[in-house]
DNA sequence: CCACGATGCTTGCAAAATGCAAGTGAAAAG
DNA sequence: CTTTTCACTTGCATTTTGCAAGCATCGTGG
């Protein structure tokens, strides 16, 4: 039990709310926990790639942006934590892994259609001819 | 000029792209881009806070995240430098400034929603009664 | 079977971003 | 005029990022 933002308010008394991951969260702002797992320059990225049928660390690696290895290795075991991903086997023979999104992670589609029209229109440099 | 991809592509050579603040974009994709504004744990807050309503450095402040001074301040930099935020006189008679949104940045609304519809579905620790 | 490149990471480290507390100066309130 | 509030800025410890290198499988050509 902790004091409501954090000890600033008066005394009410509050649950520790967390995410579906475990995490304690900042507020219960839906956009303050969706922030926390995909919250940064990368991690949509690589869920972008995802839609886009990659699956594959090398895949991700191969994107345009180029992601560092270390800080894609840190994404993907943060979305598999928060239910976003998961490994399955890859579906070329070999023994190898892949990834691929869950319902979860699918979800996010309207996301990311949001932020690429908006992109689209506001940003005139860029351009949606960047799939594979 | 530079080649496209940091150098790691065979010989193409492209115009370095930039976005509307002047910066060199990673990659021409829009998703990519929005990211480069947009993509940290605090600044989208500060756009919901916008929607909201709240327009005052104090107010963003006193949102339940408590984003640091320092960060916030440089936030609303950013955001003034790509255009998504202006600063106006304060409604409230003093000659104080206040932050509102441009087109630009009401223009995110929907990406807001779709993060929000995200969050309340996929994280049920979070609630949408969080305004003020 | 065996060397060798590709794959999927991990490690080390310098540089940058973050978070916290404290400080500052101008404006508003009393 | 004195005190608060407001909107930042500064300093500094901690964390995260970015880059290069290393390394253990895996898959493949010979």
């Amino acid at each position: 039990m902790v004091r409501e933002g954090g000890g600033k308010r008066k005394g009410k008394i509050v649950k520790a709310l967390k995410n579906e991951a475990g995490e304690s969260l900042r507020s219960p702002c839906p956009l303050a926990c969706l922030l926390d797992v995909c919250g940064d320059r990368w991690t949509l990225l690589v869920i972008r790639d995802l839609f886009f049928g990659r699956s594959r660390f090398k895949d991700f690696c191969a994107s345009p942006e180029g992601i560092p290895t270390n800080i894609l290795s840190e994404r993907l075991n943060r979305l598999m934590r928060h239910g976003l991903i998961e490994q399955v086997p890859a579906a070329d023979g070999t023994q190898r892994m892949a990834y691929q999104l869950t319902p979860k992670g699918r979800a996010l589609r309207p996301v990311l259609e949001a932020m690429r029209d908006w992109g689209l229109k506001w940003e005139p440099s860029t351009s949606a001819e960047m799939q594979g």
